[in-house]
DNA sequence: CACATCTTGCACCGATCGTTTCAAGATGTG
DNA sequence: CACATCTTGAAACGATCGGTGCAAGATGTG
């Protein structure tokens, strides 16, 4: 027992963190949260406040350990808006294939959860998502990339990482999600203004309209 | 009260779908249940069975609800790869732009909160992403797609239909949605075996060994 | 009407939820 | 040592969880 700390705070939000990143908002319960952390409710409750701040704590957790490898991959310089591109989902791939730490991602967890957060989670989640969208556009300008492309290319390389953490989640191949994101580093710029109806057939494109309910 | 059912079984499945659809398989109680069906737990428990049953219903009546539009998209003939994928696409689309479902997809919600699932569930969900990948790779190669391209544009169309139902989640706008999903359609075939690292510049692929974990 | 069958609302079950309280013990200061 | 401060384990809080039991009422059959 104690007068000081029996234990490490920072390694006790990392196992917090994971808990969360596992098992998502609301099933880490607070027995998972402690049998996680090794800590005793007092201990949990005095240190890190309730649930959701320690939540928040963990999704800050969470942005300052990977924040900084992103950061690396994204500063360059590179040769194109590809290479940008495929440095950032490298990132993403060796956090995936670290066995120390959950499948998927810990931010698409909570985005998919999101009406299960308070409004400060909501905020925090949505806040992190916009931060690295922002990220990638800077640095895909910072490769040649014009504005426009920089921003369709940062969004769409935010969803490839989406789909990644989802696809990881469901029990796809470290093969499968490598081919996932080689693809999406081989996306050309669009040459002219480009939809998803232009890329069908004809005949498909009459159906677009039926699909929608009356 | 009654001495035969006093509501609509099917319209009652398709409400407790939104609900599980709207707040994933964990957040959904029963109170959110009776309250979004309309129907008292005795109702509930009679016609359904448990919690975890009524979610494999679920499950069921969307694959019934959405597949056939997917089959349809799919049925072609296409005139290339490309317009499969941006048929399949479309409908999902369609499906997000729907106000009277709730956002985002939920095959998906139900994949990143997986370990919240009984067995069953599990593989249910698992089962589902399957089959859909696999009717995705058949038409491909009705499409004239070879063996491997069709796999490998199955699995990436497969991908951005996740990553549209997380995006949708997190408050993305339409407009977003519809750049994602085009630039999808956009994927060219592989030319020569390629990979991330083949896309970075030189110095990066020596930063992807370093961010490994020791 | 009599009776078996079915459905429904309501109360209730034990278990678990997040959270708080509190006494016991360890520590730092005088 | 005396005393205030802090930490910790354990117990307990009210609320909600998923699930069940049951009596009242509606129905179909004779």
């Amino acid at each position: 027992m104690a007068g000081r700390k029996q234990f490490d705070v920072d390694e006790a939000l990392r196992r917090a963190m994971h808990v969360f990143w596992r098992w998502g908002y609301s099933e880490a319960s607070i027995d998972r949260l402690t049998e996680g952390t090794g800590l005793g409710r007092s201990s949990l409750y005095g240190t890190f406040g309730d649930k959701s701040a320690l939540f928040r704590k963990s999704l800050q957790r969470y942005a300052q350990t990977y924040h900084p490898l992103y950061d690396q991959a994204l500063s360059g310089p590179h040769q194109s808006p590809s290479a940008v591109v495929a440095a950032y989902l490298q990132v993403t791939l060796n956090r995936i294939a670290d066995p120390t730490v959950p499948d998927g991602c810990l931010l698409t967890v909570s985005a998919t959860q999101l009406p299960a957060l308070d409004a400060e989670g909501q905020a925090m989640v949505r806040a992190m998502i916009d931060g690295l969208r922002a990220m990638l556009e800077q640095a895909l300008m910072a490769a040649g990339a014009g504005e426009q492309e920089a921003a369709e290319l940062a969004l769409c390389t935010l969803a490839t990482n989406k789909s990644l953490a989802v696809l990881s989640r469901a029990g796809f191949s470290s093969d499968d999600l490598a081919t996932v994101a080689a693809a999406a580093a081989r996306i050309p710029r669009e040459t002219t203004s480009t939809t998803l109806s232009s890329a069908m057939d004809t005949q498909d494109r009459g159906k677009v309209v039926e699909n929608h309910r009356g």
